[in-house]
DNA sequence: CAGTGTGAATTTCTTCACAGCG
DNA sequence: CGCTGTGAAGAAATTCACACTG
């Protein structure tokens, strides 16, 4: 198929999918590049090429159909399926996170949360029960998780991450200020707040504006 | 000074400035560039080149300076002094932060919480009472606050991006779904978790891994 | 003829490789 | 001698501009 993506393309895609879901639910059943890109906030040429890249065809003269471009980038995304999530850490984040309705809804179910806590193990936070890390076995082999959230705190963020890589976890979504080591054919993605605010800093102490948080330029972030 | 400053350097620069606190703390004094890249996760050549551009100066032969690393990296982030954050939203998220003392910690303080519900409203959350949308031409006034953080449902986020600017904020990070239309003097950066979950999605579905969220192409992704 | 798909130009970012300094 | 600072090469990403098609 698509021998290789580029990182900046699959960056872009989620606000593809986004946009086109927009204007779908507007009633939109075709769109040019030109009106797509404006609403997805990049370049008209960009968005051409990425989804030419990605065997996703438009229609000359008229444009895209939006509910192919929905269908399509939501096959590449691997969103034809659901992906139950496990966050380990139930602290404020975690369950902030597992309050949030909005992952099921988007196909990323909570299915577990997993905590060292005597206190906060078997409490229900957002439907979900807090288990010991002990658990988290039989709980990746019932519920089929790929996907882990850390949101403990940093000292012990690595030990969160080997847990879950020891367990089979492939892709990892660490909100800790400390980057974790993590084998090769793992997937670490790092969001760190503080991080964000310095970028925010920067730019407030000039006077001009940027861009992007979820990009894929991404660059790796994180601070302490 | 520096004419310019690339966002790929930008981004990378949190990320400097913590491997300098880390070896700091560590008790070095002095740094090659291989070993600060290797604990920043970035190539040594980048990593001399992106000082050499904001004239952070090394010493041929031995290396970078640590505590001239952290003062200089800080300054050109503008982290030399206190930049007071509001919250615009007391839900899960915005409970969360506010709650968190790392953000005080990284001088970022958390100056002041805005929530339009009466339960909310007055209640104190993480040591800041929470106030309605009325109370912040005077917050910002008083606390001197130019940063914003929106965790509201993605519904308003585009009322508490507007009233933020309203007031004179010119840095916004949201953690909205929705990316909110800003005026261009603004810098407003998006992290979105889902989005964050549909990159490792298409990670996961692959073999293969990547890395790195709030990068500039980074990470965190979104964008206006 | 409107708008996609794409070669080619351009810009940006990264990495190499080494001259030169402390 | 070791390591920075940087010119030059290379790679990647972006954008232009237009041939081509539905």
């Amino acid at each position: 198929m698509d021998p290789a993506v580029s990182d900046a393309t699959v960056g872009r895609l989620p606000a593809y999918l986004r946009a086109a879901i927009e204007l779908g639910t507007k009633g939109e059943t075709s769109v040019s590049s030109e009106r797509l890109a404006e609403v997805a906030s990049v370049h008209p040429a960009s968005l051409r090429r990425d989804l030419a890249n990605l065997d996703i065809a438009g229609t000359r003269g008229v444009g895209y159909d939006v509910k192919y471009l929905v269908s399509q980038i939501s096959l590449v995304l691997g969103l034809n399926h659901e992906w139950p999530v496990v966050i380990v850490g139930a602290g404020n984040l975690g369950k902030a996170l597992a309050n949030y309705p909005g992952f099921a809804e988007r196909g990323f179910p909570i299915a577990a949360l997993i905590d060292v806590s005597a206190e906060l193990i078997r409490t229900r936070i957002g439907g979900v029960e807090v288990q010991p890390p002990e658990a988290l076995a039989d709980l990746v082999e019932e519920r089929d998780i790929v996907v882990g959230i850390v949101t403990t705190p940093p000292e012990v963020a690595q030990e969160a991450v080997d847990l879950l890589v020891a367990h089979g976890i492939r892709s990892i979504l660490n909100f800790t200020a400390l980057v974790p080591e993590v084998p090769p054919d793992i997937t670490c993605r790092s969001v760190d707040i503080a991080t964000e605010l310095q970028i925010l800093s920067f730019h407030s102490q000039r006077g001009r504006a940027a861009s992007s948080g979820t990009g894929v330029p991404l660059g790796l972030r994180a601070d302490e």
